[in-house]
DNA sequence: TTGTACGCGTTATCAA
DNA sequence: TTGATAACGCGTACAA
């Protein structure tokens, strides 16, 4: 159906035809060493109607570099919070000449472990992990050599890590709360009991999320009432659903002093609060309001959601800076987290 | 931070720790040829102490393969609809152990041709287009000896295309609607005048959601009303917003014999469609229904939608396959539709 | 200012 | 049954 035809010209080729050695194209293709005006002249010529492309995998195998780097993810059809920090690493990625591999682990250990080989084949000249489940498969990677940066969560301390400060957006959150005069606020997100916390020197985002609403609570003088906080699962990891947060919300709801305001750890249970409030007939923000995080479902939603938003594609940004510092040998230091900040929509108002 | 340490051994290295050659190292490796049981046994613990690994590219370079494939996209992060058709072929594609790239154009034919020149210098072994924008690009790979696959929407009649059948869906969707005794059913959708149609030959996605629209009306002996069409974009490929669905909302609420029923064809304009409708202090479906397309947001909607749901893993895989098809020489004739289908929740109801 | 020649790690042919 | 050996296309040290 479609025409096939010549496969890209080499270097000899262009050499030839330019009547030079291919040291010369070389070197105007570099733009550096000495050329005469009159080789560069006949050399760019046969460049041109040659169209020649260097062959990237010659180049590596021959540099020892395939500007490459691997990029292993959670589960990126199941919260669209992986699909932008890997928007932001392939942006980055790209503007420095190189191409990233996906992987989706899902939470499976020996799934990661898989992508992880197939990176080493590929000869990736780094590994970002948004999210890695089994510190041994980082060091699956520095022993072949390979540079492993982790992006988001820590899974162990031996490795470079480009996170997110959780707590700023999450006291903002509470603060526009409060604020708003609300004095029953729920809290519905993940179980920091139920995240790997493999090194017990990294805070996880959970701790970070849950510390920042106590701290909002008592900023307000409001009293922790442990009823009002629901922890959980964000979503399956399998099969994506996310009835989460539509349950978290019916309990709460069933409560016979219900709050009157939802902090929701994650866009995905936001949207099933959002969705038990509407089956229970009530109105938002009129008689309760919601917080959501991430900033992903958010503008969909309805209400437009009113939550933390997370500076996803910088995140990406900052893991590929880490993994480039790393594959040039520089210092690795964590770079200071980013922040999260309060965006506002409609979904939060007055207490009733 | 991390521990660098021994790059991968080299076949010569195996080889020379075994006692023989890399010829009979290749030949327990491949499992063909022959090896006598002695010679393999200290092959095959010389490839264990070692930790062995191919270097994917000096084969590459050797085999003029490079197993892997480009994917070239229209937006990632701005609809779902794209990751998952991703995943799908990156699903495809790990099976038969390829590796893909993803680039996306974001509807600029400058950014996709970018990309493309990207693809040819990393030797891809095809490129996937989930839409492309300009169909010179796909001749500039042909040119190189790439073969060009398109995904969901043609380009250009030149180039194999992998496609799902809009029609069975959407007059499914027809069907509910009128079954529920709705008989001012509004269409909300892609303007097929908007899409750029290079090639006349194909009949574009727009075409037949809305062919099928008035087929479904037709059939149930209900006239077409042109002020109950809404057609423009689906969403803004540069910011990602989404607020059509909310502003043709607006204007059929505001229709002196509005609507009972939508019919978006695109979850987020669905999404909007919800919106517009909560602010008018309307209920759904008791109200008002809709329906989506796509199954992307849906679930986590409130109400959850009903919606056309389209095979989005499989579309990435049928595209792959094309590809493969077309890598091993072999025919590549357009394979058959793939089905949509109705997918029931809550957004649908009896006609107040 | 230019060209020769080697090696990166594989695969594959051919002779032994 | 096994081992030399020649590419693949590029970068670069070195010689001219």
């Amino acid at each position: 159906m479609e025409v096939r035809s010549t496969k890209s010209a080499t270097l000899q080729e262009v050499a030839s035809q330019a009547g030079v050695s291919t040291a010369t194209v070389a070197r105007v293709l570099k733009g550096r060493g000495y050329v005469s005006a009159e080789a560069r002249v006949r050399v760019e010529t046969a460049l041109k109607s040659t169209g020649y492309r260097p062959n990237a995998m010659a180049r590596g195998l021959r540099t020892q570099r395939s500007d490459t780097i691997g990029h292993m993810l959670t589960a990126i059809t199941v919260n669209p919070f992986f699909v932008n920090v890997a928007r932001g690493v392939e942006e980055a990625a790209f503007e420095r000449g190189y191409k990233t591999f996906l992987f989706n682990h899902n939470g499976r250990a020996e799934r990661e472990r898989l992508g992880v080989e197939r990176f080493i084949e590929r000869r990736v000249d780094a590994v970002l992990f948004t999210t890695a489940v089994e510190p041994e498969n980082l060091r699956l990677l520095a022993a072949a050599g390979i540079p492993a940066i982790q992006v988001e969560r820590a899974a162990s301390a031996d490795f470079p890590l480009a996170r997110v400060d959780n707590a700023v957006g999450a006291r903002e959150a509470l603060r526009h709360l409060t604020g708003l005069g609300h004095r029953r606020i729920a809290f519905v997100g993940g179980d920091p009991d139920r995240v790997a916390r493999r090194d017990p020197l990294y805070r996880v985002v959970e701790d970070e999320r849950i510390a920042a609403y106590r701290e909002g609570l008592e900023a307000a003088g409001i009293s922790f009432d442990p009823a009002l906080v629901r922890l959980g699962r964000y979503y399956d990891l399998a099969d994506g659903s996310g009835s989460e947060g539509y349950r978290h919300m019916q309990a709460l709801l069933a409560l016979p002093d219900r709050p009157t305001a939802i902090f929701a750890t994650c866009d995905i249970l936001a949207a099933g609060v959002l969705q038990a409030v509407y089956d229970a007939g009530l109105r938002i923000p009129h008689d309760i309001s919601v917080i959501g995080f991430d900033d992903t479902l958010a503008v969909n939603l309805t209400p437009p959601l009113t939550t933390v938003a997370q500076p996803m594609a910088a995140l990406g940004r900052a893991g590929f800076a880490l993994a480039l510092a790393a594959i040039e040998g520089g210092p690795t230091a964590d770079p200071p987290p980013l922040e999260t900040r309060l965006v506002m929509r409609r979904s939060t108002g007055p207490a009733p």
